[in-house]
DNA sequence: TTGTAAGCGTTATCAA
DNA sequence: TTGATAACGCTTACAA
């Protein structure tokens, strides 16, 4: 492990030319640099980055904070795609990713801001945060640059990036109208999801704007859980017969209601329309293929690291980044019978 | 941001104390230290870990190298899951975990033990190298402690985790077998993966068992790409009616498979029966549902992560492990027609 | 039980 | 164009 004391020692400098030879300033002899540069790659020189950042108070390190990273965030890849976008655009940027694993036990021993403090992150990207986690509040007091995943929270050091739910929401409804259904019914997420109001919003938004009146018993929980999913989905076809489709809040749930339905004898899409959100890579495997709101979740995460970033620089006083949606029609939606 | 100078400060003690009485040195007087823990707390003190890194030479921090970390890994979950294992385990040992990302074009400018040296990190853990990637050199070279996922390399200070591939290839094909099948085809992978090597070995060694004679014809080349492997497929089945049943290196070539059966109206299981490798996702939702080998993909990174601690304190004279897989029997295999 | 001082590998200020 | 030297926040002999 050579340092640059090394490297001047060999070179009969001071440690002040190394570092600014290697460093490319120009203050240096183009002579005495390339001798220094050759020593140090003679000794294998690495900078010790440990060293620099203690010195610079800069890091270049983000803190990515998935709640709960697990196996069950494996069957949507949503968490892991959109850490490939993280992952892409923030060593795009210079910067190395430090990974926080937290769990609610975790939580409890170590703050958010000491979390970050330790290792003197310069930023933080937050992903599968619930609206009612503890963290969230110490995001905002505490003044470590932050960007949201799914969270709609902005302040001077805090942005986030989303999708545009209610309108995607409102694509899935106005489909589902157009092909001529007037009973539809949602599953929707947990309440601690902020993606699960705004879907709702916009379902209720789509209903109104087609005068078809709103039933609030036609609004399920599903807890974004497939099974959970399956198990309203199954009692609430059996006692509302007249729905003809149903939107989803993820297209996991959509899979756990395409489930109830085939229990119930009912063929889809034929007796019932079903419409996801997400178009997670099992949207086109299930059988028949999912129709569903898609969201562009690595372009997601690399906003999410393009928007830290530019905080960390000063280069914007943009906080948050609003995508779009799209609808794709596939097997699982068609014409009600009439 | 509160350092130990304010703390010392603040309580009338010297940094020398405050350093002892915050990291549980029993050479230090209760009073004192409560004083000073109580002070601490009050200045919302974290300690500097990048500070003390240096000092110490320890980061508590473990590389983490995914080659090609991409959308492409968002099929199978494989990536992700193993993830999951490492991360867990990791934190349960007190480790961060750094996200080194590289591609080929960065690798020309970074070396791998630059990028470890820079960062400091105490070990490294691999995942998804080919065994012709550069990188895996510099491993053996470096002394740094590093665990390989699927690779098989050992010295030192360098361990691998993988399942037991060529049994598991061996219960594809004696399944296969014990249902009466004679003409098995093989899909594998490229062969800059050990464990195409290996499942083809497996495969090899339980047609010998069986008396069944070897046909080079009949193993063709999948690139572990589910269209690659349909396009093979449908090449060879055309050519090949005789084959009642292939054996794939993995369960999305599998998915490819079927696809190229069904394109050419060969009905699965009836016709042509299929085993894939892995247990992705996507196996129990294919239909029919696909039978495969099943590799606890959590488990193997967690263990890779346990190793890799083990190492670093020197507490284990293993450098490997490898796990059991497990033959899933769904509906994609059954016996053949006569 | 506590304090002084050196040192980890850098960068930055100032003077030469 | 170069070099002394201080500083970053912490740990750790060694001394008191």
């Amino acid at each position: 492990m050579a340092t640059i004391k090394d490297i001047a020692k060999a070179a009969g400098v001071s440690v002040t030319t190394v570092s600014r030879a290697l460093n490319g300033y120009d203050d240096v002899n183009e002579k005495t640099r390339n001798r220094i540069k050759s020593i140090a790659d003679e000794l294998k020189y690495s900078p010790n980055a440990v060293a620099r950042s203690l010195v610079m108070s800069k890091t270049k390190t983000i803190g990515l904070l998935v709640s709960e990273l697990n196996r069950s965030g494996a069957k949507d890849m949503f968490t892991f795609e959109v850490m490939c976008g993280i992952n892409d655009s923030s060593s795009d940027e210079g910067y190395d990713l430090i990974l926080f694993s937290t769990n609610s036990v975790k939580q409890q021993s170590k703050s958010y801001s000491q979390l970050c403090r330790e290792r003197q992150v310069e930023g933080v990207i937050m992903q599968g945060v619930k609206t009612d986690d503890p963290y969230l509040e110490e995001v905002i007091e505490s003044n470590i640059p932050c960007v949201l995943i799914d969270v709609e929270l902005e302040g001077d050091n805090v942005g986030y990036v989303t999708t545009d739910n209610v309108f995607g929401a409102q694509m899935a409804i106005k489909h589902l109208i157009n092909l001529g259904h007037k009973h539809i019914a949602m599953i929707n997420g947990h309440d601690q999801a902020l993606v699960s109001q705004r879907r709702l919003s916009g379902y209720l938004k789509e209903l109104d704007e087609a005068s078809i009146p709103f039933r609030e018993e036609y609004v399920l929980n599903g807890e974004f859980l497939e099974p959970k999913a399956e198990t309203v989905a199954y009692e609430f076809l059996q006692k509302n017969p007249e729905v003809t489709a149903i939107f989803c809040a993820s297209d996991l749930m959509a899979l756990g209601a395409m489930r109830a339905a085939q229990r119930l004898g009912k063929r889809i899409p034929n007796d019932l329309s079903i419409v996801g959100f997400d178009d997670i890579t099992l949207a086109q495997y299930a059988n028949p293929q999912l129709t569903t709101i898609a969201q562009d979740k690595y372009q997601m995460g690399y906003e999410a690291a393009r928007l830290l970033t530019a905080m960390l620089h000063k280069k914007t006083l943009q906080r948050k980044m609003i995508l779009d949606n799209q609808l794709i029609v596939r097997g699982s939606t068609t014409a009600p019978r009439n």
